[in-house]
DNA sequence: GCAAAAGTGTTAATGGTACACCCATGG
DNA sequence: CCATGGGTGTACCATTAACACTTTTGC
């Protein structure tokens, strides 16, 4: 299954795999990390298997260090896909047909799979220089609204993991990994837009994101604009980090 | 595994099992059912395995119906617990040794398993005369405050379901399922303070609750207390489920 | 100087918090 | 008639929504 250090399929937990969704925030759109299969015109989320001996959450930091390059990304576990129909054997063959994976390990392949959906917030510019698998040809963001043809349920998984992140806006903030260090107000403003998929007023959010007190304004601007330049800010990330773990806007 | 139309174990999905916390409330107490395992102290949430041609939620409701004779639960899908340290051999041998399940078992049930929690609300008085299957002696309900000694990682599960239901309360009603048809607001205010596990004020509680338009009064009261007679409410069964897919207080 | 977008301010409506007071009932 | 708990009201405060006006910048 793996190139280097060949993962023998014995050790790998049968009938479970794991799916990450990675969005990125890049030219006022929301992206997806998305790999493109060798010999198939579809793409992927970047996922895989996990070792019996692992556990699942480690077991998906692993597969994204091994598919992509990526390390120390923060996963947040989301939905187990566990629907019979999510299952398409037509897959299988084609990657068999391929040669992209061996005839011996069509039974393997065939078997049943539920599928745990990750996500996790990527800073777009750090998503370069990403190494691909070797069944993959190309590693790619893409506009969620956007998506080329994927295999299996991937394209559901990614909506299941958008509704997810727009319920979390309600309790948590967003932002930290998803910009760069240092943004502007109208720039958060519009990756909330983004993610949330409306227009908010901009004196509004101004106020209600300064009232989180996540934000620390410095006391630089961004500067070459033709218009007023806009502060810039950074997240102070104690504070970021203890909302996340409180909870914003608690009713009760 | 299974008594009447005996299930092999071919047949069912590999490494993977699911859980359900049942929730009930009961004198001003929540309450968990549990299982309580044949010649061994301890007890155990319902659960079991999914057959390999069955969706998992589908699995998940036969397992219900099988093993303690609940039948069109909602079932809610809240987390996949996957580390390898919730599996525990010791708990296989006792099985074996207590003849509950045969030799021949031991090796497919020493595999790893993640399991996937479910919880669901359901109405304390009408799980009263619940069948047991023939892995277990008894079937109760238990204070979430005084769990007895339970298998496994089972008493995480109950507090994450907890956790959830917690915090799904900001942006959901809670009482359909979990209330008698009719309930006054002082009951319906007890459930909400057991499951937050803090007072709340009563004037309060009441004039929000009525602000979410999923009541309807009736021009009945509860009789026979020795104070004023509490007005009898029932949830608007249309609005309330309304209200369950539109959600409450979103902030964006 | 003008367009474009940032920064700041104001106001009305809404909803939450923290109370006080009266009412019905059984003992 | 009184203790208990239910029902209703109110005043204050914080937050939200919907706005107008001023400031800075490049061209």
């Amino acid at each position: 299954m793996k190139n280097k250090k060949s993962i023998k399929i014995e050790n790998i937990h049968p009938g479970l795999s794991v799916d990450c969704v990675l969005f990125g925030f890049d030219n006022n759109e929301l992206k997806i990390l998305l790999l493109k299969l060798k010999s198939i015109e579809k793409w992927a989320l970047p996922g895989g298997f996990v070792e019996k001996d692992k556990d699942v959450s480690e077991g998906t930091n692993s597969v994204l260090k091994e598919r992509i390059g990526l390390e120390n990304i923060f996963l947040k576990q989301f939905y187990l896909f566990g629907n019979v129909s999510r299952n398409e054997n037509s897959h299988t063959k084609l990657l068999i047909e391929h040669k992209i994976i061996s005839e011996d390990l069509r039974e393997w392949f065939q078997q049943r799979f539920v599928t745990v959906g990750y996500y996790a917030l990527v800073e777009y510019s750090k998503v370069k220089e990403t190494t691909v698998d070797f069944i993959s040809e190309s590693c790619e963001w893409h506009s969620i609204n956007e998506l080329p043809e994927m295999i299996l349920d991937h394209k559901k998984i990614i909506l299941k993991a958008h509704q997810t992140l727009k319920k979390e806006l309600n309790s948590e903030p967003i932002g930290l990994n998803l910009l760069p260090k240092q943004f502007t107000m109208p720039e958060l403003q519009a990756l909330y837009e983004t993610v949330l998929e409306k227009k908010l007023d901009r004196r509004n959010f101004s106020r209600k994101m300064l009232n989180y007190r996540i934000l620390i304004a410095t006391n630089q601007r961004r500067a070459g604009v033709r218009h007023k330049a806009p502060k810039l800010y950074e997240f102070d990330e104690i504070k970021y980090n203890q909302a996340i773990l409180d909870g914003f806007n608690s009713v009760w």
